[in-house]
DNA sequence: GCGTGGCCTTGATAAAGATCAACCCGGCGC
DNA sequence: GCGCCGGGTTGATCTTTATCAAGGCCACGC
């Protein structure tokens, strides 16, 4: 009864941590495509074989976008899905009245679109220009009922993004502002760190607005705060878009990190 | 370099909607156990024909909870998976403070104890006495693999999951308490009417501090409010823990619904 | 039947963060 | 070069909700 009629509920996902994979799902033309991609290591299609691969590559197209630019609308129909290559996507959901949350940033490597039911349950847009490996979300799911393990790393990613979204709710829940920017400011130095980086020099590509939007905070306290961590020294501002940590250990102290109590 | 070798990430799961499955899987000891299992049409197993629920019956115990009791608790190893058949669980996360936010509420059908990485990022407990069908995390993958219709269900509510969790982070990053609030009942009446009630009459089998602590809030603050939803006439208090929707459509225009601007 | 404890409600006050407002700064177009 | 504009910071005030406090209700045990 399922596994072939059955509506698969994708919404999006990123890499669990270091995915272990081979090749990704760029198609850009050449003999082969994906293996030049450079997000392969970490998309969902880093698990694929070469011919798995290949199935994904022949319906997949690439699609550019720049600033501002819609990828997917909240309410319209969920037909297509992305797998992020290149950039930076915010992904939020409205208020009639216009209030905004964002549910995330997606980087390189992340998996959008795969919403419940046949309408996005949230709306995408591009924060810098970049790329993306769009999908017909029919075709993906017939593929993905022949490549089992590509079915297998998207519950695995899924199940990530649930657990992402989880600690998410105990910081807009329970955290004040000051611990939910520490909180981010930490979320962004992992990613960095799993993508190869040192952790310390952080790009903010999205606005103070941006930021307040994911924290449910207003733009007024989130500088406010970031100049409160600034006068601590525990972390310095080098430009409006990348700040340098000075004191980590006292960020994920503030940050109350996912340390629950004896 | 997936499929066999991948930790699944497995969180907890409900199910999507009205699930079009035959069985599930409880078990008994009688002949057939799962097919008399009252969450049968909940549940994950709902999509297993005979065969599969037998393997997934070998795999599994059953397994009583009281009031208090404890399922999962945050940071110790993710040894199980629960599929709940009867009762009521909280499932929550700590600050080291002792701040508490919860997750989720499990009702018959849902799944629990999916976790990323090898350890809970969670606790579980019972509100009420109940029942849920036990599995260790090592054979339930191992049947996974074999089973791609149990894979493909799970990926399907853990995506349905990542929907209402992401429904949540609007709810408390942007709403405001009373919104909160009547997104919480709207939510427990359509859950009545997916287990085939009138949505109407509407039980609370848990405490106001538990609402505070899934809604953001403090239960003083619930119990305001949710006076102010009496006065007004939109519910009705028939005991401490069960009322009565009276006014619907203004307790929808409350909850901001899910309906984005223009 | 009475006392006790847990849960809930309501009131008074306080605090965190939102709102309103002014100003700054840097980039861009003219 | 100058003015404009979007984004960011900072300050003053206001609002919402938390916190502190008191009291009510109900179930349970003795």
């Amino acid at each position: 009864m399922a596994g072939k009629g059955s509506e698969l509920s994708l919404v999006w996902s990123r890499p669990p941590g270091f995915a272990a994979g081979a090749v990704a799902c760029e198609s850009s033309g050449g003999e082969s495509p994906c293996q030049l991609c450079s997000a392969h290591h970490l998309s969902v299609c880093g698990v694929l074989a070469e011919t798995g691969l290949r199935r994904l590559n022949a319906i997949s197209d690439q699609r550019e976008f720049t600033p501002g630019e819609t990828l997917a609308r909240e309410g319209d129909p969920a037909t297509q899905l992305f797998n992020i290559t290149s950039g930076v996507i915010r992904v939020h959901k409205l208020l009639p009245d216009g209030r905004r949350q964002i549910i995330g940033f997606l980087f390189p490597g992340d998996f959008l679109g795969l919403a419940t039911g046949d309408r996005y349950a949230f709306s995408a847009e591009a924060i810098t220009k970049g790329s993306a490996c769009r999908f017909s979300r029919k075709a993906y799911q017939r593929l993905l009922v022949e490549l089992p393990e590509l079915e297998t790393s998207l519950l695995e990613r899924t199940a990530n993004d649930l657990r992402i979204a989880q600690d998410q709710l105990l910081l807009l829940g329970r955290k004040t502002a000051i611990e939910r920017l520490a909180s981010f400011l930490l979320d962004l130095s992992n990613r960095d760190r799993r993508a190869g980086g040192e952790g310390v020099e952080i790009a903010l590509p999205m606005t103070r607005a941006e930021i307040a939007d994911y924290l449910g905070l207003t733009t007024e306290t989130v500088s406010r705060v970031t100049s409160r961590l600034k006068a601590r020294g525990v972390i310095r501002l080098l430009t409006m878009h990348s700040l340098r940590i000075v004191k980590p250990a006292e960020l994920a102290a503030l940050a109350g990190f996912e340390t629950p109590p004896a």
